[in-house]
DNA sequence: ACTGCTAAACTGGTTAACCAGTTTTTAATT
DNA sequence: AATTAAAAACTGGTTAACCAGTTTAGCAGT
């Protein structure tokens, strides 16, 4: 039994031969929703891994809702036809990690949505909790330090307060990868901090006074000058 | 040592409890970007939970940036400020499950735009796996049987086809969701069904012809009766 | 042949032991 | 006192053992 430390990317690809092999298992074996797969256990030997890999996989399967795992019972096929368990694994095989293109162009997306939603439906609580992380941004650009931070925090309050969950998850989701890539490419330079500090205000005013279509419109403005930049990098 | 198998609720609350733990250590010890936590036996007897749940803690932060595990040396704190820090952390404990009207929300502000990239951008290959989902979903329609699956694996084709990595993992994530509340609630009828033919096929012809705006309306025209539907079930 | 019950086998979840690098301490040498 | 070499302590990752429900098999009684 050889014993050695697998870098993240080996670990990928065991996972990812563990996931192929399951759905090959549910193909040939022609499992229907709510059958049971086999043990981990069994799983474990048959592939020739560790019982902790097999877990993994099933783990992963049962966040994109393909497979459900019971307690002291087993592993079910979740409420999917075989065709679509068939797309969706094999989209999930073949996930790359996300280029910085695509991430930019996704928070664009959403952020024109949240600050609209958030114009609609913002409480005074939300709107509390914007300023506070507006004041903050503030305060660090004024006295020249780095704020892409602060900067990130504002557009997730503005999340928050969007009131859609899903849509604050996702934001979640990118902000870390954006905040390394923005500090690794210093996206953001103290003169373009300083517009940012005029642009937030007025992202913020449009969201308290209840006007969506000017709070997109600020955001736009914000953006502009970030999309050129960001198309530019790679 | 009390051992018993917790439910998902109760080991979310575990979950959080420790991420509340290791930011209050964070924020308690002045630790900044790079320092060291400490090891994870410490943690878990300083909790006192087992080294299981701050491992599943600690890669939960990991996920979302926050922190960054290097193999038999240590968990560090990223490249990330306090204020950012702290407030991601108040984020993600209070995530909850996505509500279904949050869920289609978020499904159409992607679907319009993924369909737009796509009619941009689809490759060959691209146009034939999709023209391969309209046809498995019409024959389903076609025998009377239930298609939710088919349906959505199209739109998966056209946001793969998009060439948006994040966009197509977004969809990813919320489509097994989705299948599942619209069957629950039977949302797709068989007439419905029938005009989601119409629907489809206008939307590939669209990509098809690289005509954006043309998809993009003809995308909202078949999200038209779902989006009224939807808002009234809950 | 059928039903009811008991016990053995099996299941996913959990804990404890172990592994092989990394880091820190210690001690020996100059 | 400074440097370096060796060893002890410590680290996240991995494996094996264990736990308590669940499921199944087998058997007893009818």
């Amino acid at each position: 039994m050889k014993l050695e430390v697998l870098t993240k990317n080996e670990n990928k690809k065991v996972e990812n031969f563990i996931i192929k092999g399951i759905r090959d298992l549910i193909n040939y074996k022609n499992l229907e929703p709510g059958d049971k797969l086999p043990s981990e256990r069994m799983l474990s030997e048959k592939f020739e891994v560790s019982r902790n890999n097999v877990r993994e996989a099933i783990q992963k399967l049962e966040f994109y809702g393909l497979l459900k795992s019971r307690p002291q019972s087993g592993t079910f096929v979740a409420n999917i036809g075989v065709t679509a368990m068939n797309g969706m694994i094999e989209d999930i095989i073949r996930l790359d990690e996300p280029d910085f293109k695509s991430l930019v162009e996704t928070r664009i997306l959403l952020e024109l949505k949240t600050v609209k939603l958030a114009a609609l439906r913002r409480t005074e609580e939300d709107l509390q909790k914007m300023e506070e992380a507006l004041l903050a941004y503030k305060q660090k650009v004024l006295n020249g330090e780095d704020a892409v931070q602060e900067d990130l925090l504002f557009h997730l309050a503005i999340a928050k307060a969007s009131g859609n969950s899903t849509m604050n998850t996702f934001m979640l989701i990118i902000t870390p990868e954006i905040i390394t890539k923005f500090e690794k490419y210093h996206v953001c330079d103290s003169d373009l901090s300083q517009k940012g500090i005029v642009d937030h205000q007025a992202i913020f005013d449009a969201i308290k006074n209840e006007d969506p279509q000017l709070a997109k419109q600020k955001m736009k403005d914000h953006f502009k000058e970030l999309y050129v930049y960001c198309y530019n990098i790679e």
